[in-house]
DNA sequence: ATCTGAATTGGTAGCGCTGTCATTGTGATT
DNA sequence: AATCACAATGACAGCGCTACCAATTCAGAT
């Protein structure tokens, strides 16, 4: 080893008097080699501090220890967790992350993937179930375990980890309907729209029909006043509580007997909450208030806000875990991956005997 | 070149007539081979779809396009805003992203320091001006850019891109002054302390003290009541308006005259806004309200929120840039880079004219 | 005693690219 | 015409590691 450079996997060698070859066993599959040699090698490692070359590994093996895990956003804190979960499993292992941002536009997934792939990464982690077919088939070919993440689907391209982004709609409504409340609006940006928000969405109006409550008129779409051809998540921006205010206004413009809203997102819940403030409305008296996410901006709201805890951190945790289980060869044989999700039953919408629905019905 | 292999610059040498040094010269530094080269080169890469191994590129040339970007958390969407703009910055570079996540350790920053070295990075971008010791040599010796980004100093490693946190807690603190608010209370997480967070209370103590109307028990630092060694920074926990709200009935308890807060950050100005509602306060008329990054999630509080406008994704935008610049051999000869900050100015501490400043002291 | 096969170790030959030379050709200089 | 400088291209070797195959050892079977 010359002083000026770090030890290779030869230094290693000469020291625990052996060849570079057996070495790279002894470090790489150390089941396969004598008792003896392996505590050798070990010995030399420590010694001289060795760490073995990436490139160089990646080079000769044609198989690397990276992970590719491709986010639509980065703006939004729902991937924040997301990829602190993925971050956090990732540390004790040997593999690296690397990370893309689609900013929701398919092309860029499909630049994305093709880039990564030529990587030969030893695992993929994306985010949806909605690949376009370009880049489904890219990644069924890929010849490495592919994660899809956050939502459900019975048709994943290898495994999923996530929720059903629909039971979860649909949860969060029965919740509502069984705290008394039966005109229960649907608050959706359409600059936002994606594959999860709409199964949200469909479970509110499941629930709805079910309970014989759905009516058209409840669902306040608010669409992007940009005329621009890039939706608005394309372009960086981020939903804000601000987003929401004037949508609650013409929600009980257009609907004036509305009495709760379960809201596409927590930033929205929180512009609710405000506008339901500014209009001198009572939560959740005259109006319930249901978010979707249950991030930490609502903690401390007042009243505080219902939301749907959905399991982020543990998605990107796991999505790393099964990730490398199929790496190591021993794949739970279970491809789908439901990690549930749970009402956290707050004040906004806790009606349950307070008030009854016929009165609240009666504001306007 | 083989079918069922990506080319190489071996196969775009071939088609192109010419040896594969050449055709890597053509790609790499087109400026020293002739016009009619270039082209033929260029045209065979185009046509066999020539992408570099860029294991091999590192490998040979112990150089690459890597950046490691070191930041202390994932949870906060501060570093989500900048690393946004570190992510959108590298797209259209040959520039790959590492990223590290510190959990606000010093150690675990040493490690990766350490660890993203041995890929011989082309820059190292990391956050905040306090490194440990170990941390700035290894960073100085790193033969690479290193951009210190976040804080500004006097005595960056080689580069720093952000903003004085002094200055912009001296800012906002003159701003309320200005406002006609005399009992100016500072809400600060102990928990939480880091370099930045201390520079914007020593810019708010600045100011006061300057005004004439600094006084210590305006300062209202809540400890974190769990006592393990860890602080909540490190766990993975993050700040949240709940928080917050046991802070102000603290700090209104402590200091009954306060007529304004100073909030470190913005999901505790939320906190403070709705403990202040839920005490029936009148924002901005008995108590201002200040928050610190005017971050997407205080757009559309009701009264709207007062808060510093910090240049997250532009800081982070900028620091690639610095980085490439440096990479491409011309760099900007001023190594401290202050993107300064601006007060937004809303509702919450808009009180010029509207009450006298006695009578708001007086309410208690 | 010979053979067989498993367990262990070593040798060779690259992976795809670039650093460092050496070589060629061209026009300018003396 | 001889010399030089310089631009353009090529040859060689090697970055650090591992795939692949060969060699060795040794226990147990024949």
């Amino acid at each position: 080893m010359r002083a000026d450079r770090r030890p290779t996997l030869t230094d290693v060698a000469r020291l625990a008097h052996c060849s570079p070859i057996t070495a790279s066993r002894a470090i790489n599959t150390p089941g396969i080699v004598s008792v003896d040699l392996r505590e050798r090698v070990m010995a030399a490692v420590e010694h001289l501090g060795y760490r073995p070359n990436l490139n160089a590994r990646a080079l000769a093996s044609t198989r690397t220890h990276v992970v590719g895990v491709i986010v639509p956003s980065l703006a939004q804190h729902i991937f924040s967790d997301v990829l602190r979960g993925v971050y956090d499993a990732v540390q004790p292992t040997p593999l690296r992350v690397h990370l893309g941002n689609t900013h929701y536009d398919p092309a860029e997934e499909e630049r994305l993937i093709g880039e990564f792939l030529r990587h030969k990464p030893a695992a993929m982690i994306v985010s949806g179930i909605d690949q376009s077919p370009l880049a489904r088939s890219m990644l069924a070919d890929a010849g490495c375990p592919v994660v899809q993440m956050m939502d459900l689907t019975g048709d994943p391209i290898d495994r999923v980890v996530g929720f059903s982004h629909v039971d979860a709609g649909y949860k969060m409504t029965r919740h509502l309907i069984d705290q008394g409340y039966r005109r229960i609006g649907y608050l959706f940006l359409v600059g936002w729209m994606n594959t999860r928000s709409v199964g949200r969405l469909q479970g509110w109006q499941r629930a709805l029909e079910e309970a014989g409550l759905y009516d058209p008129s409840l669902l306040m779409t608010r669409t992007s006043k940009d005329p621009e051809g890039q939706s608005r998540q394309q372009r960086g921006e981020v939903i804000t509580p601000l987003h929401a205010r004037a949508g609650l206004r013409e929600l009980l413009a257009m609907t004036p007997r509305v009495d709760a809203v379960f809201c596409n997102n927590d930033p929205l819940a929180l512009g609710v909450l405000f506008e339901a403030i500014a209009q001198g409305l009572r939560v959740p008296e005259d109006l319930g208030i249901a978010g979707f996410n249950d991030s930490d901006m609502i903690l401390g709201a007042h009243p505080s806000l219902t939301s749907l805890r959905t399991p982020r951190y543990e998605i990107g945790f796991r999505a790393v875990e099964e990730a490398l289980a199929v790496i190591q060869g021993q794949p739970n044989p279970e491809p789908i991956i439901d990690l549930g999700t749970e009402v956290s039953f707050r004040k906004s919408t806790d009606r349950c005997g307070r008030l009854p629905m016929d009165e609240a019905v009666g504001r306007t």
